[in-house]
DNA sequence: CTGAAAGCGCTAACAG
DNA sequence: CTGTTAGCGCTTTCAG
């Protein structure tokens, strides 16, 4: 006879078990279907479910991340789930991750959380936890970000290269001191500042303070528009952005790019999107995702490991929103 | 001394507590910053968590819905977690509605689910479900859709007011007979056809059938374009649809609206897009979100109460890509 | 290799 | 109104 022992044991792959036992649950099981109980089983193992928070469900370049994790986990008994996090929303984002905590979730992915490094480190110190899109190093927690820098100056690059000079560049507003290091947008900030050095153009940089919201580069783009000397080339920090700024310049009848270029950041599918068409730094969302998993179910597996940041370098995606600068 | 039954109590909010016991387990529990298990809470009552079933995270309808059933349990002590259901799978779909049901949540929204009416029914057997999208009447789940029909009938009004007769329709193929029935795409299809016979127009019925997908609607595009006698307006089933439209458009030269008009489905952000402006059917997604969490909530108070059909108006939101057919 | 027994953190019945 | 006592369905000792 089976007993409850022999169930579990199987269940786990866990030792101690004939092939012929093995067999023998197996056949039961489906004839009964029977289903564990996940969170039962939490109450003294695991719980085989993963929470991944995301900031924001509207952003089309979070499915890419998400499909590398659960393309990753897929052959394994985890499951994903996502907590919807309030976008730039400290408060909410503590509530989903205090759910998962509560859940007894094995481990979690943040992807571009908000929350102070001490919080952080604290839902790490509870759950294993892989963190995206954060640049900055902790010692309980893993990362994996995109080479910000590098991504805004290979994009400078590119329209250096087309001739221009008076490129601007809208940015996310940041005032928390810990996360103009830590978070992507203040990044590519940076990145961009110190490629325009590189190409002699320090004289030429312009940043609008606005926000990474399609208003954001709608309202960046008419502070742009209202220059005297209008730049004939704008780096928006993110798709999103440039989608804002497309709209600001066709409401004003500017052109793009015959007028000024226009590139974002972030390869969504809207900037992919054949009349749009939007120059774009691609940051392989799919391979942040499944290095991501495979760092947290790393972790899960051995709590003390020391941590790992991983760095991955963007693409430029060339397109027709960026040409030679008017002549 | 307070005993752990009494925590419990206070907790629930449940009888049998005096308000200074209340206070005083309220004080000790923020002092000692206590979070009560929710995976060991459901071992014996509710987990207070509802999981919702997204089809397609990347179709930016669905994020509305989400709000609005987010929203509506903000207040509650209910946690909202997301389960990716892999685009048209019926595999994908089954593994994450198991794992939900294994997981111990309290009820679960399943969104445009494509599995067999026995399989929500299997479902809904096993946790408190609320269906949105899918037409038809079941006794054991509550359902939540937008009127399709009525959404098709008002944009063909729309399309002949402006003097439009030849208005082709491109549809989700569907062979499944049951689906044919339940499925919104069958719906808009069939709105579309009787809308057309309603206005005299039963001989420029012209559908094409593709896929609700950026492809789809490129390709049906396509062979609309081959017609020997083009149309002179397209109804697309999708916004997303409309989107290859457009591409398949703009890559032949063909100027919306101007030679052709061309509409949507689903008034998401793509349509609102200053550049983009197009026409589409707007199904108030927040409503049907927030309307699939209350009847959750109140079916998880009382399973046995009899089933509700929610159908909700959708909204015609004209744009720019609309206009009177070619003199 | 197998199975009986204890207990994970909570809630539900019950007795005080 | 309070506290004690049994489980919920699983995993984990620990004897056999």
């Amino acid at each position: 006879m089976e007993s409850t022992t022999a169930v579990s044991k199987v269940l786990r792959n866990a030792y101690g078990a004939s092939p012929e036992m093995r067999a023998k649950v197996r056949r039961t099981i489906d004839e009964l279907g029977y289903r564990p109980l996940a969170a039962a089983r939490g109450l003294r193992g695991q719980t085989y479910t993963i929470g991944v928070m995301l900031p924001d469900i509207r952003n089309p370049f979070f499915p890419e991340i998400l499909d590398g994790i659960t393309g990753r986990l897929a052959d394994t008994d985890y499951q994903v789930f996502l907590g919807p996090g309030g976008c730039n929303d400290e408060k909410a984002e503590a509530r989903v991750t205090e759910a998962m905590i509560d859940r007894g979730m094995d481990g979690i992915v943040l992807i571009a959380p908000v929350s102070s490094r001490a919080r952080l480190e604290h839902i790490a110190t509870a759950v294993p936890t892989v963190v995206v899109g954060r640049h900055g190093h902790s010692s309980v927690y893993d990362t994996v970000t995109d080479d910000d820098v590098a991504g805004a100056a290979v994009l400078v690059g590119h329209l250096t290269g087309l001739g221009h000079r008076r490129i601007a560049h809208i940015e996310h507003h940041e005032t928390d001191p810990t996360r103009i290091e830590e978070m992507p947008n203040a990044q590519r900030a940076d990145g961009y500042r110190r490629a325009m050095r590189a190409h002699g153009l320090a004289e030429e940089i312009d940043v609008v303070s606005t926000s990474y919201t399609q208003q954001g580069g709608y309202e960046g783009a008419r502070q742009l528009l209202a220059r005297p000397n209008r730049p004939t080339a704008v780096f928006a920090g993110a798709d999103i952005v440039a989608m804002g700024v497309l709209e600001a310049f066709a409401e004003a009848g500017v052109s793009v790019p015959d007028d000024i270029s226009v590139a974002g950041y972030d390869n969504t599918t809207f900037a992919s999107f054949g009349p749009i068409s939007l120059t774009s730094v691609d940051q392989s969302g799919h391979e942040i995702g499944a290095n991501a998993a495979r760092l947290l179910v790393e972790r899960i597996a051995d709590r003390l490991k020391s941590p790992v940041q991983i760095k991955l370098s963007p693409t430029l995606v060339p397109r027709r929103t960026t040409a030679r600068p008017p002549a």
